[in-house]
DNA sequence: ACGCTAGCAGACAGATCTGTCTACTATCAA
DNA sequence: TTGATAGTAGACAGATCTGTCTGCTAGCGT
């Protein structure tokens, strides 16, 4: 009757819907509702809520880590070109429309620390760090740590306050201000705890 | 029985809750019984929980607006150094325990845009952008609103991103890099729209 | 033909949440 | 004394949410 797998469309219709309204402002009753599946085949795919909303983040993770890679692959071989070039990957998003912030940001919102939910989040953010800073060593700056630390709160920057004005200027302004930090880092003459006393 | 009026003590519950657990997550019934009040008496002063919810927003938009302007004030009579001085205010956030990202932007992803909770968010942030606009004008620099929304990137990113990894470094470096982006625009030799063609 | 798997349909239980309503108490001013 | 004001205590209705359970159907391999 319904293209997809049962699995699939329940997974389908749990990522727009979470991500439009919240999680905690979707039931799983909607959900089997507009996925068009019976109850029982929900809860044999997903025997809680939470394995779902693990399951949603888990997709916008993989999503989005590909958008963020692409975009820094598109920007170049320099790594230092690909750590400002990733930020396209948030000028992109923030121009979807129905576009609504970070959904790990939203998720840490509307779980307690320690959950499953919130650990996959941190975990997310973990990793992009992680990744951010992979590109930051390539790019042979002093202080790849506090490079990559800045780049990242420019991203989650764009990323939140995209949610709360939707202003495009945002993730434009966040390229920019990435391009100035990436110089100044490659340049040397500024590093995260060096510049602290300086001003 | 109890210090302070009953509409304080369901506030300052409110406060306290809504905070640690989320919107959402917490119940009136939770609020009543930790607040020490009837019922009756939470429904004379918050006629629906919706107004508890903006209520409590407003507290935390006077409560965080003071902290950023004490800070930008300590920082000396320059605006340039007040733009990177109320960065202090995050540092100062991040290091409370209990700590857990911007309220406004827990609110946003718990509610829908449109509603009156959501819109409490936005001009939140509206507000505090113009007072840093504000800044930005005093300091002189060529595009103020460029550097405002930069600043403001940083400011919201650390407040987001220090929810989830809860790195005191975090804040440390957005002051950092805050300090990069105010001395890049005073020496105008960058503008938000200049710079988008240089990399 | 038979059994296995996947799925649909929907009733049901139990908890929880918002909001209303009744009844009682204490304080204070006219 | 009387009446207004503020508050307490808690039952109740109605909606909603998660999760379980029973019955039924359709396809598919052996």
């Amino acid at each position: 009757m319904a293209p997809g797998s049962a699995r699939d469309r329940i997974l389908d219709t749990a990522f727009r819907l979470f991500y439009a309204r919240g999680i905690r402002a979707v039931g799983v009753d909607l959900i089997i509702a507009e996925s068009g599946v019976a109850k029982a085949t929900f809860y044999k795919y997903f025997p809680a809520k939470d394995e779902l909303v693990v399951a949603y983040l888990d997709r916008v993770d993989g999503l989005w880590s590909g958008q963020l890679h692409a975009a820094a692959a598109q920007a170049g071989p320099d790594p230092a070109d690909q750590l400002v070039g990733l930020f396209d990957a948030l000028t992109a998003s923030c121009e979807m429309d129905g576009y609504r912030g970070c959904a790990f940001i939203n998720a840490a919102a509307e779980s307690q620390p320690g959950t499953v939910v919130h650990d996959r989040t941190v975990e997310h953010k973990r990793r992009v760090l992680a990744w951010v800073r992979g590109l930051a060593v390539e790019a042979g700056v002093r202080d790849p740590d506090g490079l990559a630390r800045s780049l990242t709160l420019l991203l989650d920057g764009g990323l939140a306050s995209g949610a709360l004005d939707a202003d495009p200027q945002a993730a434009v302004l966040a390229r920019a201000s990435a391009a100035l930090l990436v110089d100044a880092a490659r340049k040397a003459d500024w590093t995260g705890d060096a510049s602290l006393a300086v001003r």
